[in-house]
DNA sequence: GCAATAGTGTCTGTAAGACAGTATATT
DNA sequence: AATATACTGTCTTACAGACACTATTGC
């Protein structure tokens, strides 16, 4: 057992104060791929149940602290820019069917019975956050948890109320784009005009013009072209673009408007 | 001692679990009211310092209805539009030197020291919400309890970090203002065009063209005119208008820009 | 040459923004 | 009549939205 399991191991069955009980935090990581909008998922290897990432609180760190370190745990990501959107706290929106007295008790070696705490409220500070879909390495990750991406389109059954979890972080991110750019965590360094978009459409699920699109941006200044082509494509090679990282760092302050 | 504080009083001194510890609701509760925005603000019959009204979640309960139940018991107001808006979990950000062990000790006879939990991490789940002035009733709260409305550019020394809650209340509420209607639950049920004016200025601290807005709320059709005037003004009677509420419901579903 | 996708220019309609004069009550 | 504030119409400008043709590569 690793210092941290061992930390979480006590808390779960000494009501060691090293984290918080009642409360927890969960990620809705999203990455873009080929065209589809992600989302990263764990199987952990207690419970045979997708869930978003998500972790308890120490008692010395914030609820976002918190979100990071459990993404650099579980799924090596770092540096993650965090979106604080909701807070979930519905009686039993905790309840699932894969943890059982039963089930912990194997689980931890020892009885533990319905009055755990996890079995009581236990209320969920949910974060979304943006990222490079190559930045993730599904392999590396808690020993015998498996991480992975998953279509928003088809998610597979979840645990607890993750799936409307993440319905609402896909909420909050759809009203989000129409304010502050988009992409930066998204899209590799360099990226084409058709990329960019066919990221916007993903988000708001919905075609865009790609003349008024690239319209857009250019006038806000968000972008420029990069002298390089993107070759070997079966047809006209696509010019390459970055973000103007000084006009982008702005508009995530002040805010904008696109559509 | 009612039934509701002697439960209070098992959860501070005898850790029963008819509350949440570690966590609080806090409410930002906007007024309006002479051209001028406010804040609800109670001054505890405990402490003598100037606090947002909040309090602790029921194990029965969610965040929401834990706030709702806080405004009612503290300021009688029922029926509110809460906007979860931020957690507030900065390490120390709970800790407030009107609050310390010899102070609990006495409050609640008998030894309290620094372990107890209100020592350590607390954190806020903070929400705001929209009401008339007039529907507080600043006498008639907790017995030896005092509420009042305190401009939002002048508020007195707070508890803990409740001032910068209010700050971030008041920079969610202008986001929303460029995409929801507001004034149903501030304004009284027939106001003038000036009133809502000001209204809008003092939220958005800006002046706006008097031309203009009133050219945009009627296009949206958000407001008609009453067949009344309002008189005895000096000058000029001003029209009376009230809300299109099936435009206004429409207008919080699906989202409108204001400018 | 054909297939496939990239890239861009123009027109139109709507609405925001700037601006000032008329209206209507009280005193 | 003077004062104070309510109310509204027009012009200009900017931008969103609709639309279609040319460009460039691989095969």
């Amino acid at each position: 057992m690793t210092d941290s399991e061992k930390e979480l191991f006590e808390f779960y069955t000494k009501g060691s104060k090293k984290y918080l009980s009642n409360m927890a935090v969960d990620n809705v990581i999203f990455g873009y791929h080929e065209k589809e909008l992600k989302v990263l998922l764990v199987l952990s290897q207690h419970f045979p149940v997708w869930m978003l990432p998500g972790g308890y609180i120490k008692s010395s760190e914030s609820a976002e602290d918190a979100t990071a370190r459990v993404a650099r745990e579980r799924t090596g990501l770092d540096n993650l820019f965090l979106q604080q959107f909701k807070v979930f706290s519905t009686p039993g929106r905790n309840l699932d069917p894969h943890v059982t007295p039963e089930v912990l008790s194997k689980l931890w070696g020892q009885k533990v019975d319905q009055s755990h705490w996890m079995f009581g409220p236990v209320i969920s500070i949910s974060f979304y956050t943006l990222t490079e879909f190559s930045k993730v390495n599904t392999d590396s990750s808690y020993p015998g948890e498996k991480c992975q991406w998953w279509d928003i389109g088809s998610l597979p059954e979840m645990f607890q109320d993750h799936k409307q979890i993440i319905s609402e972080a896909l909420k909050a991110l759809r009203l989000h784009i129409y304010h502050y750019p988009i992409g930066y965590e998204l899209l590799p360094e360099k990226f084409t005009l058709p990329e960019i978009r066919a990221l916007y459409e993903s988000i708001l699920g919905k075609q865009l013009d790609d003349r008024n699109f690239t319209r857009k941006l250019m006038s806000l200044n968000l972008i420029k072209k990069v002298n390089e082509i993107k070759t070997g494509v079966g047809h006209r090679p696509p010019n390459l673009y970055t973000f103007n990282m000084d006009v982008y760092r702005n508009a995530l302050e002040e805010g904008i408007f696109i559509f």
